[in-house]
Formats: structure tokens, sequence, C-alpha cells
RNA sequence: GGCGGGGUAGCUCAGCUAGGUAGAGCGUCCGGCUGUUAACCGGAAGGUCGUGGGUUCGAGUCCCACCCCCGCCGCCA
């Protein structure tokens, strides 16, 4: 079988006979040579086949090689500067295991039907170097809270109650009754830190918003850390602490890729700015952004104030009616609770929404009947304030829109494998 | 949910303003070429112009209805 990946083969002196594997990238064929361009996981080399080499047999089945046709083959390693990357393959055994059909992904394919092919583009070099991008980000990002004394834990898929009241949820039948794909594992998580104290997760979380942007999935990948006697400033500070190494770490290990997809990503290295809804509201305004003081920060203001900073930025204390039940509210301006949204730069938006929870029973069953909920729908988690009730602080970060912002894709659903939008259910 | 753009060959698109036998490039297939770099040269095949209805001698083109896709806003990560 394989005896060196195409990477090893570069180490390789003059001369030196040697066994690759991979699929055909590229070919051109000439009237007695055929060049391929071979590829496997580790990068391309060009493999050139001649009739004195090989034999009249074989030379006639390597003309018939066609895009992504998986095969064997034997040579001797030439320098030739005539060659990508200045190193070839001169064959002298063919093995083809498998003659590819003609393969539907051409140079001239418009995005969204390579989204139609996602399962064959994914072998494509830009699609792999995103994924490697997304899958170095996410350990390094998990990294650093298992260094630092979180326990990671799992919450349900199927729920039965939404955490919060906006956002829509996926309904499917179970067994009869009702039930909810997840949205946030947050009520999991504060359970669970009067276990732990720190707990992390990592899982899809589900909504059904028919949000056709660029920067929205129906499944996305949800990071989720709850932090017990945590206040609004230490939950900031460990978002930042653990986003900067996890980007560092990205940049570091994959400076091959990065420039693959020409992206020139600088990972922040200042502390980010806090900023508070109140002067977010006045930048916006100094911006020409026709807001008012009480509502939530639109898309525009959003972006509006992520493009006056290089780094990332927290957006501190909003107006209490911007923001779900369960936040805290602000001691020193009861209009106002404990929240803060990280906004990533170049226009991107929120990254990261989180604050300081409620710890009191008897505000918690306040804010829940203000809302018009049911506060038996949430026995569970108002039994968290009942039994030792801690004050805490916890957060969610949307996995896929951090990378993005990394790969400076044009959308989000180009750093996950198959993405799932409103209209996209396949493959 | 609101607004905008789009649906013509396998792919990317032109043709629609001014109705008159369906076009290009790429890909595919066949042939040529012993150093190609998204190779090149010659030839061929390939289309119920999103769906339904209407106007007209005649509709890809004009009118009506519907379906689907993309983007922006809202909602959020």
């Amino acid at each position: 079988m394989r005896e060196k990946f195409i990477e090893e083969l570069f180490l390789l002196g003059e001369g030196q006979r040697v066994r690759i594997a991979g699929w055909v990238h590229r070919r051109r064929e000439l009237g007695g040579v055929v060049f391929i361009i071979l590829r496997d996981s580790t990068g391309v080399v060009q493999v050139v086949f001649k009739r004195d080499l090989l034999g009249e047999e074989q030379m006639s089945l390597a003309r018939k090689l066609t895009i992504e046709s998986s095969l064997i083959v034997e040579g001797i390693v030439h320098r030739d500067e005539r060659a990508p990357g200045g190193m070839e393959l001169h064959a002298t055994n063919l093995q083809v295991f498998n003659l590819a059909e003609d393969f539907p992904l051409k140079k001239d394919t418009s995005k969204e039907v390579l989204f139609d092919y996602r399962h064959l583009h994914l072998r494509s070099r830009k699609v792999q170097a995103l994924l490697k991008i997304r899958g170095t980000f996410i350990r390094s990002l998990l990294d650093w809270y298992d260094d630092h004394g979180f326990t990671r834990v799992e919450a349900p898929t199927f729920v039965q109650a939404a955490v919060e009241g906006g956002a829509t949820l996926f309904k499917l039948d179970y067994f009869g009754r009702d039930a909810y794909l997840t949205q946030s594992s947050q009520f999991y998580l504060e359970a669970l830190i009067f276990a732990f104290d720190n707990v992390y997760t990592m899982q899809p979380s589900f909504r059904a918003e028919k949000s056709r942007t660029r920067r929205h999935l129906t499944e996305f990948w949800h990071f989720e850390a709850e932090m017990a006697w945590a206040t609004l400033e230490d939950m900031m500070n460990v978002v930042e602490d653990s986003l900067k190494q996890a980007c560092e770490r990205t940049y570091d290990e994959c400076g091959r890729e990065l420039d693959l997809i020409g992206r020139k990503f600088e990972p922040p290295s200042g502390r980010f700015p806090r900023i508070s809804y109140d002067e977010a509201v006045e930048i916006s305004k100094e911006k020409g952004v026709d807001i008012r003081w009480g509502e939530d920060l639109s898309t525009e203001a959003e972006r509006a104030i992520s493009l006056e900073f290089d780094e990332p930025i927290f957006v501190t204390r909003y107006p209490k009616a911007t923001r779900a039940f369960y936040h805290k509210v602000d001691p020193e301006d009861n209009r106002k609770v404990l929240c803060a949204d990280l906004l990533a730069p170049e226009g991107i938006g929120e990254i990261v929404g989180g604050g300081q929870r409620i710890d009191s029973l008897d505000e918690l069953v306040k804010r829940i009947q203000e809302e018009n909920l049911n506060p038996r729908d949430y026995y569970w988690y108002l039994d968290l304030r009942r039994y030792g009730s801690v004050p805490h602080s916890g957060f969610g970060l949307g996995v896929d829109r951090t990378v993005w912002w990394i790969s400076g894709t044009e959308t989000v659903r180009d750093v996950i494998p198959f993405p799932r939008t409103p209209t996209r259910l396949k493959p």
C-alpha cells in the first residue's frame, strides 16, 4: 500500500524510489506524456507518465485517468524546475484502484452547486484548509478550559421547554408528547455548576428561524460555559483569555492553511475594549445610525461599532427589555441587566452572548411572570435558587461564527462540513 | 415576516429594452501532439428557456398567477 505521504516525498533525494497513493487532482495529456497532479491529505505533487518507463500497457491506462480517480503509483523522484513545487515523480508502476466517473465539480461551478455537492467538494484543498482551521480552533479553545479547572459536561438535545422566549424551536413528536431540539444548554450547565463550580460543553444548538443570511445556520456548534461565584467581569475575562489563546494557536498552527485561502488574520493581542450599551448607542449615532436608547443594537449599529475597533469588543449592560428573563438586574441602574455581547471585528457581528444570572428565587419568579411564562415549566430551574443558590455567570460562543471571522470567508456555511440552513437539508 | 436580485446546454452566462427557426466559453466525446502548468489545436454531441395560463399568425422575449433559489433587514450565536 502507501509508503509515503506526498508531503514526505518532497524530503527525498534525487533518484529515490517511492510509492504514494492519492487522487487525481489535475491532468494534462500530450501525445506521449501524461502529467497528473496527485493529491492526498498532505499536499499535491506532479507525476509524469512516459512510455519508456511504464511500458505500453500501463501507458494506455495512464491516458484514461480521470479527475478524482484513486491510484497507487511507484516512481523515481526528480528535481525539475518545470514541475510545480520543483519536484516530481516519474512513474514506473501504476495501479488504478477506481477510475472515477466524470467529476461534476469544474472550475466554473457556483457556490450553491458546490454546496449541493458538498460531499465531494470537501476534498478540495480550500475546504480542507478551512476545516483544518476549524478543527485547530476548537481543540485550542477546549484546551484552555481543560487547563483552567473547567469540567466538560453534556446536556440533552431533546428538551421540553424553551430557554429563551424569543427564539423559535424545532418541534418534534416524542412518543406522543411535544418535544423540541435544544437551542442552548445554559440551564443544564447552571445545574451542573453546583457539582463542578466551572463547566463547559460544546454541542449543536438549533434555531428554527428562517434567517436567510450569510451568518446563520439552523444547526450551529455552540460552546457554552457556566461559572459559580463569577461576576460579569469574571466572565468577560474568561472569554477574552480563552479566545485569545485559541486564536493565537490557530494562527501559529495553521499558517499554511491561512495562506492557502488567502487570509491575512492577525490574532487579537491587545485587551478587548469594554464599552457600555450607552456608549454603543452614542457611537452608533455619531456614525449616522438611526437608533434610540432602549432598542436592541441593530445589525447596522453592531457593524458601525465593530468597525471602530481592531479587536473584538464587549458591549455591556443592555436595557432589560432587550434581554432574556434570567439576566440579573444591574444594581447601579435597574433599567439595565448585567450582560455582555462580544462583537467580532470586520463587521462580523455577535459571536458571544452572556452575563450574570439571577440568583434570587423571588426575583426569578417575578421575571418569569412578567414575561407571561409559566413558573411550573421552570420548576427545576427555580430549584437551583432554592438549594444553595450562588451568584454565577456564563456565556455562549458561536463556534461557526468565530471560525468564520478567523478564516474571513464569504459565509458561515463555508466553515462547517455539512451546513444546515432553512433551505438546505442535504447532503 | 418585509424589501431587493435571480431561474436559458452538465457548469458559468449572453439573448428579453424594440416578439420572427436557441448562442458563447468551459466541461464531455472523437482525433492530433514526448514537458504540460486551469496545456494547446481540429471536429462532434448536448436545450419541453422554473411551472401553468393568456395575448399574438408567431413568445426565452409581452401580460397574469404560482413554485424554487440567492442577498439584505428582523431574530439570534
